[in-house]
RNA sequence: GGGGGAUUAGCUCAGUUGGCUAGAGCGUUUGACUGGCAGUCAAAAGGUCAUCGGUUCGAUUCCGAUAUUCUCCA
């Protein structure tokens, strides 16, 4: 079987068993600060679990794309090195939500594994809870007596804790979970040592494949656990390991998951793959992490240097770094690969199929500047290198090191293979200790306590009231305490809310709410998942009380003339530059939009003009809104609404129109777009490769950036006698302004050398040294110097000493003949310092050359006379 | 969110006790050599040393803020 029918056999038997089959989330998470990927199947279905929001189907089976890139089992940096690691890998999964528990989740495994995928029994093992003395649990009996039916009692498998209880979190739902395990040794190998004797033993040809969670508890905040009114089943299987399994291979990257891509690698490298570990352990690398990389940026997350996007640069420059160092690319590669990703999963994930053209293009952008960041590494590196071997050392300190990874961005193993090469080491226990410095800066800035939800008013989910109001009388539903970095603030969650909280680019609400004359400020509003958070800086004295909610009303109206602005660009982009135009982020507060979009070049200005032109036009035909709140997603796209990549979408969605422009979309909206006044863009950049951002401001903004403007050019044109022509006064004032700066050189020059040759016959002959010793007329610092080095090119054995006053200040430049410092062991530095004493100042230079200020004009002559008497 | 860098010629970058006429390579322009191209040689142009403030007799250099940008951690 292929991949692909594999797949599809999973599908196909759950939806036999009444699943609903429903798409995989996008593996980017938007609105869960807890998260920044999906990294399990039941992620999507948080909420359920959480109680937050009903379950729409009681029995739900999907594949999942999930991203892993730390963890206890899976840490970044061993990802490739083994056969069975993987950022992202996909996750098939069936769910029950209050519906059927233990036992037909063990048939159904039993049954899809067994019967339909043909694993034979012998190979295979089920671990169950073994139970726990500190949370008072019990061995999962139920479990055990279900797996009994199909398996002998040796190939059942007491697990621990760690193994075999499944949590969420460090509070939420919980509960015991039982694992399918299958051995894939060959026969000499099992008679040697018994399967069950491996299992959860970290051999990789003993793996579970299956995960089947019982989710029964709830953990508290204290550690104690308490019994669901509702219990569900959660189960997730590696995709890749059931190809391995059912393909006969030893590896996952041995399947046909990995190895067209692997093939391609090789070809590209001129290596074969199974010829070298080390080339293999790149390949695989990078195979792994093509997919992850296309996949982020399918789902709309760019490489950035932070969050989400941070972690993506990361994995891949881990994979360029590997083809770097033992395949010898010296050149992009990695976007190359995306054709052949786009072949083997574009059929399960249409996004790689339209999205291919970014991918490649951001890719190979990434690509580029990571060998440039490589680049400077290896310079600095040199550096150091001819350093400590000019110092007689062979170690690089870990100091040194972590500057190069850190400020650099030059990876340590790079370090330290390069400096093996050279024969040279690196202090590696002081570069980890630098790292750690660095990790517990970062963890006490980000170190934040989070209470227990106190709930108040049991609700079955938040109902937002805050398209129609912006006042609402509310209920606290349950708030909970958080503190950071010593400062404590609440979370309020109510029964219904005006507040809009962030997201799809528009920043939450904020205002108050207020009882009996006591009003708590709400200073934003966040969602998590389905949950609005409002952040209050202190909790109510009467929490339990009915509470007038009233929204920043200037701060949401001006929010909500830049978000319908916004979808106005929205417009005009794809009128003016064509429909390739998708939405790749944006932001929209009270002070401006922010719209980041697909284009392979620079929007012209022209085309900027033409597309401000068109906003301003739609604003002033004023055209109504028209909001659907609840249009069945299929029924939308039918209208034409713009959905977005990487967006997680509801059966029913809201579609906003304002004439042409069809948006699905949850944020606020005005009435008709007159009242956005005025649109300017103010701004169009590159943010990465084949995307452009572009910034503007509407209504008081744009009235306000006018009327700057137009102040500004009225005060320049006053002072410039009201001109009727400003740009050519100021032309002919530059050009003016030049023409006589040129005459004052000229003056200056004649000056000079009016003075150059007065000095010129003031030469004393002292032993053989020809001295000039003066105070001259010349107020610039430049023109003393250039009198200085001319008059050295003209009189031999010159010993020079020139005072001056310059801007008021007394200064002094003494100039040494070289062959008289070379002789006569004189030095003008030294010359200068002592002179300036005279004046009550310093200076310095060099032997032949050195100027000295001071603060005492009046000790001036007595300066120059002093340095005079260092003649010999 | 927190840390560390960087910003000098069109480009890539040097520039240490604060005073070096602010440099190199590439590129550009001009001239010479060659039948032409390529090239070689010679010369020249090109700099508010990111911006603003402070310390100092004096700041590209030290300090602070801002902007932009790179990078690491969470």
């Amino acid at each position: 079987m292929n991949s692909k029918e594999i797949r599809k056999a999973f599908i196909d038997f759950f939806a036999g068993k009444g699943h609903q089959i429903v798409a995989s989330a996008p593996m980017v998470v938007k609105n869960d600060p807890t998260l920044m990927f999906t990294n399990a199947g039941m992620n999507q279905f948080k909420d359920i679990f959480l109680g937050n929001q009903p379950a729409k189907y009681v029995r739900v089976a999907d594949t999942q794309k999930c991203l892993r890139v730390s963890g206890k089992h899976n840490d970044l940096e061993e990802v490739g090195h083994d056969t069975y690691h993987h950022t992202m890998f996909e996750m098939l999964g069936n769910w029950s939500f209050g519906d059927y528990f233990k036992e037909d989740a063990i048939n159904w495994a039993w049954e899809l594994l067994h019967d339909v995928l043909k694993i034979p029994a012998d190979r295979m093992y089920a671990s169950v809870f073994e139970g726990s003395a500190d949370d008072k649990l019990e061995r999962d009996d139920e479990a055990f007596e279900l797996w009994r039916k199909f398996l002998p009692a040796h190939q059942i498998i007491n697990g621990s804790k760690k193994d075999n209880f499944w949590e969420m979190g460090d509070t939420g739902p919980c509960g015991p979970c039982s694992e399918i395990h299958v051995d894939l040794r060959d026969d000499a190998e099992r008679a040697k040592i018994p399967g069950q004797n491996l299992v959860n033993k970290d051999n990789p040809l003993v793996i579970e494949i299956w995960n089947l969670v019982f989710i029964q508890f709830n953990r508290k905040a204290d550690g104690k656990l308490e019994e669901l009114p509702d219990k569900h089943v959660d189960t997730g299987m590696g995709f890749e390991r059931l190809c391995m399994v059912l393909q006969g291979k030893k590896s996952n990257y041995d399947t046909d998951v990995f190895q067209n891509t692997i093939a391609k690698i090789a070809e590209l490298s001129n290596k074969k793959y199974g010829d070298d570990q080390k080339a293999d352990i790149a390949m695989r690398v990078i195979a792994d992490h093509l997919r992850a990389i296309s996949f982020s940026i399918a789902d709309g997350q760019l490489p950035s240097n932070n969050k989400a996007g941070y972690v993506i640069r990361r994995i891949l420059r881990r994979a360029v770094r590997y083809g770097y160092t033992f395949l010898d690319f010296r050149e992009p590669f990695i976007c190359k690969l995306v054709e052949v990703l786009k072949e083997n999963m574009g059929d399960a994930f249409p996004e790689l199929v339209s999205q291919q053209g970014l991918i490649e293009n951001v890719i190979r952008e990434e690509e580029e500047s990571f060998l440039r960041t490589l680049e400077t590494g290896i310079r600095l590196l040199d550096d150091l290198v001819a350093k400590a071997k000019a110092a007689g050392k062979t170690e690089i300190s870990g100091d040194n090191a972590f500057t190069l990874y850190d400020t650099f961005g030059f990876p340590f193993d790079l370090t330290s293979l390069i400096l093996r090469e050279k024969g040279l080491t690196v202090d590696e226990a002081g570069f980890n200790a630098e790292m750690e410095k660095q990790k517990e800066r970062s963890r006490n800035a980000a170190a934040q306590e989070t209470d227990d939800w106190v709930e108040l008013k049991k609700i079955e989910q938040v109902e937002f009231v805050g398209y129609d109001h912006l006042e609402a009388e509310v209920h606290i539903s349950r708030y909970r305490k958080v503190t950071q970095k010593n400062k404590e603030f609440y979370h309020l969650v109510f029964d219904k809310t005006p507040f809009y909280g962030e997201s799809g680019g528009q920043v939450g609400d904020s205002g108050y709410i207020e009882f009996d004359g006591q009003k708590t400020l709400i200073l934003d509003t966040q969602k998590e998942n389905n949950l609005t958070v409002h952040i209050a800086q202190k909790l109510p004295v009467n929490p339990a009380a009915a509470f007038k909610a009233v929204v920043d009303v200037k701060k949401r109206t001006l929010t909500m003339n830049n978000h319908s602005a916004t979808h106005l660009l929205d417009q005009a982009l794809r009128e003016v530059l064509g429909t390739h135009v998708e939405q790749k982020g944006s932001l929209v507060n009270s002070e401006y939009l922010r719209f980041d979009f697909a284009h392979f070049q620079k929007v012209t200005k022209e085309e900027l003009e033409k597309i401000q032109a068109r906003v301003n036009e739609l604003v002033r035909k004023n055209l109504a809104l028209e909001e659907n709140r609840a249009v069945a997603f299929d029924e939308a796209k039918k209208l034409g609404a713009i959905a977005l990549f990487g967006e997680k979408y509801g059966d029913f969605v809201r579609v906003i129109k304002f004439g042409e422009s069809v948006e699905l979309c949850g944020g606020t909206h005005v009435p008709s777009t007159g009242q956005i006044g005025s649109f300017i863009i103010t701004s169009e950049s590159a943010i990465s490769a084949g995307v452009r951002r572009i910034e503007a401001i509407t209504a008081d903004r744009a009235e306000e950036f006018v009327k700057k403007h137009m102040d500004e050019l009225a005060e320049v044109k006053a002072v410039l006698n009201n001109t009727q022509n400003l740009k050519k006064s100021v032309e002919d004032l530059v050009a003016q302004n030049s023409r006589l700066q040129k005459q004052i050189e000229e003056f200056e020059r004649k000056a000079a050398s009016g003075i150059k040759d007065e000095l010129k016959k003031k030469v004393q002959s002292i032993n053989g040294v020809n001295v000039i010793a003066e105070v001259i007329q010349l107020d610039s610092a430049q023109a003393v110097k250039d009198l200085a080095f001319q008059l050295k090119g003209e009189i031999e054995n010159l010993f020079l000493v020139l005072g001056s006053a310059i801007g008021g200040k007394p200064s002094i430049s003494v100039m040494i003949a070289e062959n008289l410092v070379a002789e006569k062991g004189l030095n003008a530095g030294a010359v200068v310092r002592e002179a300036a004493k005279e004046m009550q100042g310093g200076g310095g230079g060099q032997a032949f050359y050195a100027t000295a200020g001071g603060k005492d004009l009046s000790g001036l002559s007595a300066a120059v006379e002093k340095a005079k008497s260092f003649v010999k």
